[in-house]
DNA sequence: TAGATTGTTAATCGATTAACAATC
DNA sequence: TAGATTGTTAATCGATTAACAATC
C-alpha cells in the first residue's frame, strides 16, 4: 500500500459493490469469506477483490480469508460512509422527492439536511421533515450545514449555475442527475446520473439481440 | 466499419452525450459541427469521438465536419431511440413514481406502457395516465405490451424474483435500481444505478481533497 | 489547387487477471 | 508441518489518444 497512490475508479466504485456483499453475508450470519465467495457471489474476479484491496492496506489473513465485520468497517470507513454526513439538494421536483423519501441514503450514513428549489410556490412548503428553502439562500444555508456534497435535480438550463455557487459553498463533490456537461474546477468531483444514457444503452443491446436471433432462426 | 464488430461499452455510453451534445447545437441552430467543437465542450478528446463514430460508419466529410442533423439522427437511429419504445415498470414506490412522472423519457422515445406492484393499496390505483397492475400479471402484462426493456424499482429482496419474471416474458434489458446483484442469462442486459454507490465515490474523493488540503495548509 | 478535417492505424496508457511467493 | 489463501508481481487485455494518409 502507499498512501499518496491514485485509486483507479473503478476499484472506488467496487468498494460499495464490496460492502453491500458483506452486509448481505453478515446478514445470514458469516463471520468470514474468501476472495473466491466474492467472485461466486459478486461476479467480481477474485483477483480483482484482492487487488483492489491492497490500494488501502491488508485486509485478509493467509490460508484464512477476511474477517466479515472488521472488512466492512474498514471499507466503510474508506469510504468515509461510517458516520453521518450532510448533504443539500437542490431542485424539490419529482425526482428531488424520491430521493428524499428514500431511506437508503439515511441508512448509509447520507442526510439530506437541506432542500432548495427556485419556485415560489414551493419554497416555504414541508418536504419530509424539511422546509424547502428559497435557492436565493442557498450558499449560505449548504456554509451553515457544512455539507460537502451537492445532489442536483434541476432542469439542464440550471444545472451549471446552481452548481457553480455550490462550489462557493465549498461543496467538493456533485451527484448530477440534470443532463447537461458540468464545468467545474479539477478539484470538484461530479457523478453524473443520467437515465436516459442507461436507457439508451439497453436499447441498443436489445436491438442487437433481437439481430442476431432473428439472423440463427 | 465491421458489421459483427463488439462495440465497446464505453464507446456505446458516450453515443448519448453525443446524441445530446447534438441537440443542443441544433437548437442553437448550428448546422455543422467539428470533432474539434466536440472535445472543446463536452470533454470527450477529438480522436475519442471519431473513432466511436468508427465503430458505426462514416458520418463525416474530411477538411468540412459533420452535419448535425443527419449526425443526430443517424445516432437516435443505432440507439434505436428514433422511434417510441414501450417499457414496463415494476415497483410503485417513490422512485418508480419519479421516473413515470419525468417527462424525459417520453421526450426520448420510452413510453412507460404498463406498472405493476405487489401492494393491494396500490393496486388498481391511478399513477399518471396509468393504472397501477397487480404484478401477478406481471408476465402476461409484458407480452402483451411486448415490451422488451423493463425498469426495476423494487426493494432487493424481490428484485431477482421479478428480474426472472420479466426475462419470461421476453424482456432482454433491465433497468435495475435495486441494490441487488441479478443473476441472469447472459444475453441479457443489465443495467445497475444504484445512488448510494455514486455518493460513496463522492464521499471517497471529497475527504481526499480535503485531506490534501489540509496537508497543504 | 491548397487548406482543413476526417477515418484509421499505431503507440500509449491503464485496468484486469493469471501466477506465485509470502504467510497464516 | 502441510494445506490453503492472501498480497503482489508480471502478463494480458482493452481502451484512449496521437499521428497521418485519405479525402473533401
Amino acid at each position: 500500500m502507499n498512501e499518496n497512490i491514485k485509486v483507479p475508479m473503478p476499484t472506488l466504485e467496487r468498494l460499495s459493490t464490496y460492502l453491500r456483499y458483506l452486509q448481505d453475508v453478515q446478514a445470514r450470519g458469516v463471520h468470514t469469506i474468501l476472495s473466491a465467495d466474492v467472485e461466486r457471489d459478486t461476479g467480481v474476479n477474485a483477483a480483482q477483490f484482492r487487488k483492489d484491496l491492497s490500494f488501502f492496506g491488508e485486509f485478509g489473513k493467509p490460508g484464512v480469508g477476511y474477517n466479515v465485520l472488521e472488512l466492512q468497517q474498514r471499507i466503510a470507513r474508506i469510504l468515509q460512509v461510517h458516520r453521518e454526513q450532510p448533504v443539500v439538494l437542490v431542485g424539490a421536483g419529482n425526482l428531488g422527492t424520491a430521493l428524499i423519501g428514500y431511506p437508503g441514503l439515511r441508512r448509509h450514513g447520507f442526510v439530506i439536511a437541506g432542500v432548495f428549489d427556485n419556485s415560489p410556490k414551493k419554497i416555504g412548503q414541508r418536504l419530509g421533515e424539511m422546509e424547502i428553502q428559497d435557492i436565493q439562500y442557498l450558499k449560505e444555508g449548504i456554509v451553515k450545514l457544512g455539507a460537502k456534497i451537492g445532489i442536483l435535480t434541476v432542469p439542464a438550463s440550471e444545472a451549471q449555475t446552481i452548481a457553480n455557487t455550490m462550489v462557493e459553498a465549498d461543496v467538493k463533490g456533485i451527484l448530477n442527475f440534470a443532463p447537461a456537461t458540468l464545468r467545474l474546477p479539477a478539484d470538484i468531483t461530479v457523478r453524473d446520473v443520467y437515465f436516459f444514457q442507461e436507457l439508451a444503452v439497453l436499447s441498443y443491446c436489445v436491438s442487437r439481440a433481437e439481430l442476431l436471433a432473428e439472423r440463427s432462426e
